[in-house]
DNA sequence: TTGTAAGCGTTATCAC
DNA sequence: GTGATAACGCTTACAA
């Protein structure tokens, strides 16, 4: 059975408990035979502390909590990943709640990791969360935050998320590269940071390399779906027939816009390019496999948990250092649909 | 500011912190004034019961623990859905670890999740755990166990999964009703009983219905990947040319299949029918879009957690009632790849 | 070198 | 009606 606790010991080695809890920490005020013969008995009878009695008294948790939109998603699934292993290898767990994308639901979860003590907190704002309130009431509770992902610029935390609009930039630069002089990019919905970053990457790649920006080479996918992005290399090619790239925002999207040129006899990459976005990892399985831009993600997730954690030990010695902000670089991955 | 205590609340009222407490749980025995002084009072200072007091008092953590190979699978991203959806909807928050497939790594997740106290745990067993003494020595502890998916058939604990002998069954009966005589299996690799159920079913199907069984046409996928699919299909049907159907232990392998089929001109349904496993999302993105098999994994998720729960329920009364066996039903989900 | 006592926040028991 | 006390398991001044 398990369960021993400090009293047990004591009281079948004829000590205090103060002697035993001493023995076990390595305090050099007690004898070495005491110590030695705790110790023996404490392995023998597989002592281990009670974390909840040290929480109580130590007022933390060892506990971070993680809210996130969704999990079924790539994304998110591989941040996680990340999260939990640099809080387990640095001695926390992590608690998931999802947000579902809603501002409401978002706050209450937090409310919700107030209430249960949690040491720190990590977010990705939901999709629609204007208002961070709620965000801020932690601060004020000071109860350390870092925002991964979805970022909201004017809250004074540490914030970890890809360089889109750099990611997006060198995705079309390569494109450029490669020949491509009519470039059209598929984009996701608007007022998403995310999606707008790497509008911004295509656009400045395009300028860049002196090709005149034509806004209506810009299309918008509400779905992300792969159905949003046949239909939209449909509409692109016949409003563009002069079109020889597609710069999707992500991979499922340029997998659409795939197959609508192979059923309609289009060559990829000789007359169309085709860019997506993530390196999820059915891009590989396509024929031809599609070239993508692969993100950190796994890497995200530990940046998050590792400056978190860091300062919930800084918060602990008062040293409190400035917010950090990290933006983590991506890598254009040629493969079969690009030139 | 938050973390105010039943001591705050007390002294600005001047009375003691037993009177605060019972006030606050509607003891019948505080006066009517009392009470509302003391609700009102708590209310406006936000109080919170803190819960890691309650936790050290009640000897229970509110919180489960999960178990799971890995979480980059959509298989298990799903499957934790639910796990935390039912989990949090009763009051219960949820730490997850992996295994990583690994024997080792498992025993010492449980290890870990039954020194923090965790009133539960959820395993998916390890692909590669044979051993399963660390189960029973939670078991032994008495904490409540609950087996998902992969499951242990010699643990006597609760268990739930999918009931994959009937879904392949079903998925093969359906493509023999549809015409099909020749079809071949692929089944994932041998020691993991899910693929082993899979092939059951289908050799019970075959038999059923009076077709001679053979074992040749059953082919084994190791890395269960696209590019597995795409070369065992290429086998099949250069080693059985007579094959009208193949039916895959997963969505993905079968696109693997579907994407040779194409490549070689062999048209999907007509000459060969595609049945996958899983009803994986990407699934209605092939063109022709998957015939597949559904199967309820969110419930799964919140199935073994209700269980789980109610047993940590039944422990604290001390009513223990017998495990529970639960097989989930799947479904035949025909779309374009079966006639 | 060892032990006593207080405290972390809560609640159940028993006096008053 | 109300409150003092003990207890959950552990740590740490402070005494002895």
């Amino acid at each position: 059975m398990s369960n021993v606790t400090l009293k047990d010991i004591a009281e079948i080695l004829g000590v205090s408990v103060t002697t035993v809890s001493k023995a076990l920490k390595d305090y050099k005020d007690v004898k070495k035979e005491t110590r030695e013969a705790v110790r023996l008995l404490a392995e023998k009878l597989n002592y281990k502390p009670n974390p909840l009695a040290l929480n109580l008294r130590n007022k933390e948790s060892k506990t971070i909590g993680v809210i996130i939109p969704r999990i079924d998603h790539n994304f998110y699934s591989n941040v996680l990943n990340g999260i939990i292993e640099e809080a387990e290898s640095r001695g926390y767990l992590v608690i998931i709640l999802f947000s579902g994308d809603s501002a409401k639901l978002e706050k209450e979860q937090v409310e919700l990791l107030k209430d249960k003590r949690v040491d720190g907190v990590l977010v990705a704002v939901a999709t629609e969360a204007k208002e961070v309130d709620h965000l801020k009431e932690l601060m004020r509770n000071n109860i350390p935050l870092v925002l991964f992902d979805k970022v909201v610029e004017d809250l004074k935390c540490s914030k970890v998320s890809i360089d889109d609009e750099k990611a997006a930039f060198d995705a079309v630069t390569y494109l450029i590269d490669s020949g491509c002089g009519h470039i059209a990019h598929l984009r996701g919905p608007l007022p998403t940071e995310t999606y707008t970053n790497r509008y911004l990457g295509y656009k400045k790649a395009v300028e860049a390399a002196e090709i005149q920006f034509d806004p209506s080479l810009v299309y918008v996918s509400e779905e992300l779906s792969f159905e949003d992005g046949y239909d939209l290399a449909k509409k692109v090619m016949s409003e563009h027939p002069e079109v020889d790239a597609i710069f999707a925002m992500t991979d499922l999207v340029a997998m659409g816009c795939l197959a609508f040129c192979k059923d309609e006899g289009i060559k990829v990459p000789e007359q169309v390019s085709i860019m997506g976005f993530s390196n999820w990892f059915m891009s590989r399985n396509s024929s031809p496999k599609l070239s993508t831009v692969d993100q950190p993600i796994t890497l995200l997730g530990k940046e998050a948990t590792s400056i978190l954690i860091n300062e919930i030990k800084e918060k602990k010695e008062d040293s409190r250092s400035l917010y950090r902000s990290v933006k983590l670089p991506t890598k254009v991955i040629a493969r079969e649909t690009t030139r």
